[in-house]
DNA sequence: ACTTTATTTGTACTAAATCTTAATAAGGAT
DNA sequence: ATCCTTATTAAGATTTAGTACAAATAAAGT
């Protein structure tokens, strides 16, 4: 026993989640959902959300210039904003997570355990429509 | 003629938050200005802390863990989130920004522009407590 | 089919932040 | 020093994201 129940709206939330595909928020993967399923509640979704991520299945980011939002990817990595439209994407780096921590000085006597780099950058439809 | 004006406000508001130096929240701001001004509109605070950030006066922050926080230093940099109490303090990297860009891979196409590190660690304070 | 109880719904609620409008006051002009 | 213009503030209403709650629903084991 699982203790836990497989219901239409985890399905559907998590089906869209992963179809957005987007770093989306709470609130975009709603408005995803209620158009196929209209009658699901708007905190659902939230909780539903919210859930996964205290239990570390995804993954809640705080990015610039928008709402909280969620990410399929739970590994280690980085994210980049588009400055014109928002967008999001994942980004890598070449070297590793203690190479960033070697790198930090003057953090007056905080002990460092991890970096996540969030990049401003630009779409590349925002750089064609530029 | 500037058509800006010097009020008791401003003063008060950017004095504080310059005694605060904790990176604060509007509302930790309104908090300690409301003890030396009880009349002060929570209003004016927050709006006189987003006008100087759309201005490129102080910094406006999206951290883990909390709100919106600012931060008097506009200069590039970094910082640190304490995760047991949630303080933040400035960090340096000793490679420039350009070895950050450089280093990213498998960024879909943005064109990248700057990028800021977000460490999570713990304080001096807290390292101590536990 | 029955029962237990996790889950959903729908609304109320909270908190952060912004908007609105009348009242106030900074500071240049007289 | 007083007057005038208008930037600014105060105070409350509003918006938006997100959470809490209690009654209704429905998964899934028996």
């Amino acid at each position: 026993m699982n203790n836990k129940r497989n219901t239409i709206q985890k399905q559907i939330v998590f089906d869209t989640f992963e179809e957005l595909n987007n770093h989306p928020s709470a609130g975009m993967v709603y408005e995803a959902v209620a158009e196929k399923y209209p009658n699901i509640s708007r905190a659902t979704v939230f909780r539903l959300l919210a859930e996964a991520a205290d239990e570390g299945k995804i993954l809640r980011l705080k990015l610039n210039g928008s709402n909280d939002r969620y990410d399929i990817t739970t590994c280690h990595h980085h994210h980049v904003v588009c400055r014109e439209c928002g967008a999001v994407a994942d980004v890598d780096m070449k070297f590793n997570d203690s190479t960033l921590l070697d790198g930090a000085v003057g953090h007056e006597g905080f002990l460092l355990l991890e970096g996540h780099v969030e990049f401003v950058g630009v779409c590349s439809k925002c750089r064609n429509d530029i």
